[in-house]
DNA sequence: TTGTAGGCGTTATCAC
DNA sequence: GTGATAACGCCTACAA
């Protein structure tokens, strides 16, 4: 049987009375040195534990924002969370994951495991469009959230997110300075705004080049882990082929070269690949070879923001501004070519 | 401010007792079915959450199992997470995890809000020796928790292992099968029990095949991010190399062959490598090359086994068996060769 | 300096 | 079928 001491027991114990062990317990003024030191004794005797469901019924506050993900999977997204855990030790606050691995009961379970008391806020991680109903929920209870990498075009909401659209013109521009202009864009999967944005920087600075990109040029996968595969294969079943691929993100990248270099292709001369997300990370024990020229994101900034932003909304003020973006950063790897112009 | 309603809320609303709106929301027999539909309809209304930490407080059961890491960044973790999740789900339970970031403090933290009525138990990822002063607390008072990943000489506690030892004379013995003679050891973090127990199986191993090891043929690492690197060029240092390499894990090893390969090494030409871990979730996305062989642990069961467990505990029966231990397996890849004898 | 009493939102017991 | 009432462990006036 499970045997945790409550104040009631230290208060026996001690010979005092609940008041005073709290008191003891809390920090706070107004207890003889002598009682302090008897109230201690007897809570490290019992091995007390606060019972923090019991502390934030009557403080409604726990120290604790919840961060709800759609799965742990995603590298970049790991390497967030650390950021994450950073600010909030900076901040003084802790940090609870989970994954809600694309169920959507899920994830309203661990919404309302937070909302019931379990943490002070949450941060959404970038998901599907399906969250419009857990967001209202949050909304009409006025519940602190904070989302990451995701929009919700008719609904204000306080979130982070990276310049998706920004980020794909520049890496296209980048590839039509080296002298690309049979650029394709692989996709990611498509119900999630993330890869919509980059699909339509994609478009735009391809129209703004003059550069009409075919409907073929556009290769659809749907993010899974072995897209890429399949993405290579539909690529290397063409009989023209772009010079240049702009791929949704680093690890569908690397898939893809990995299938395209076993085809026989050698990247960057037959192929110029760049990426997004730029995994440093990983990129260090990846033998050799590839250093993926990839659009990067400033995480570091990223977590900082939504760290604070959630912070402010627990204090009850509204973060300012309400929304933050932030620019991709271009992070020259050796899978660009320059393109001699044949012309 | 939050206006979050309450039970007392939904009462009023509907004209009825708390009482009876706890019975409806909670599937209860004995309610008329026109009052259900009140209720129901009051609790739509309201936008009901219900008050998790409350209901704790009284039931004393939550549903949700805490998953304390010392951090995410490691591949074979989160991959361990994903696994938990899986079998969490096929028994209704839910998992919340965080990670400490090898800050001991706040490890106490986490156990304590987990202890302190926000999780049912927890699970305690594979960590360091600093661990104990957690564990005893932990077994004060009864609290239910399972280890995995490691192991606590003087205390029996439930965990889920893998026999690294078992797995790292297994590596030993297929290298000297293939011809392998002189065999070094890149060791982790033996501060952590893991690599310790590689190590000993590493040694057990020379030394009943008969090859006694050089103290130079021990490289010692950190277990951190880019201690690969440093490893490789220690190797590189040396004026006789051995001829294969049983390194600690996976991610040492890509840093390891990165670094070999850059400075014109082959990899099993001039090298072979065996890793520890078959991360083939990140197998998948690396540019050709290089499959690397290893020792794969059966996260699948282990995940299954620790959470079967962690349930057991939690109802009050203690686990049959009270320890589990699971064989890694080899998984070829192509970076260990067939050494001709030139003697 | 210390103690008493009330309430946070929920469930459970037991009358009505 | 329904509704008071008491607990769970904690904090915080306020009273002694």
């Amino acid at each position: 049987m499970l045997i945790i001491a409550s104040i009631l027991d230290i208060a026996k114990l001690a010979g005092v009375s609940k008041t005073t062990v709290s008191k003891v317990l809390n920090h706070q003024y107004g207890v003889h040195a002598e009682t302090r030191k008897k109230v201690w004794q007897a809570a490290s005797e019992l091995h007390y534990t606060p019972n923090i469901a019991a502390r934030a019924l009557v403080t409604s506050k726990t120290g604790v924002i919840g961060v709800v993900y759609d799965s742990f999977k995603s590298p970049i997204y790991t390497e967030l969370a650390g950021q994450l855990e950073t600010w909030a030790r900076k901040e003084g606050v802790h940090l609870v994951f989970c994954s809600c691995n694309q169920q959507q009961a899920s994830k309203l379970h661990y919404i309302q495991y937070f909302m019931g008391g379990a943490a002070d806020g949450v941060i959404l991680f970038g998901s599907a469009e399906d969250d419009y109903p857990v967001i209202e929920r949050l909304m009409a209870v006025n519940y602190p959230f904070v989302v990451i990498e995701n929009r919700y075009e008719q609904l204000q909401v306080p979130n982070v997110l990276v310049d998706n659209v920004g980020g794909a013109e520049q890496a296209v521009r980048y590839l039509q300075e080296l002298g690309h202009r049979h650029i394709a864009h692989v996709t990611g999967n498509l119900r999630h705004q993330v890869a919509v944005d980059r699909c339509n920087g994609f478009k735009k600075a391809m129209q703004e080049l003059g550069l009409e990109p075919a409907s073929d040029d556009f290769i659809r996968t749907d993010g899974s882990i072995g897209c890429g595969l399949v993405a290579a294969r539909t690529l290397l079943e063409r009989e023209t082929r772009p010079t240049a691929l702009f791929v949704f993100n680093d690890l569908i990248a690397y898939e893809m070269m990995d299938e395209l270099h076993r085809a026989g292709l050698r990247i960057p001369e037959d192929m110029s690949v760049i990426g997004f997300d730029h995994l440093v990370g990983l990129l260090s024990f990846k033998p050799g070879i590839h250093h993926l020229t990839s659009m990067g994101q400033p995480l570091r900034e990223m977590a900082r923001a939504a760290i604070e932003m959630i912070l402010s909304l627990v204090s009850g003020q509204m973060p300012e501004p309400m929304s933050q973006q932030f620019k991709p950063v271009l992070q020259e790897g050796n899978t660009c070519r320059i393109l001699e112009s044949k012309s």
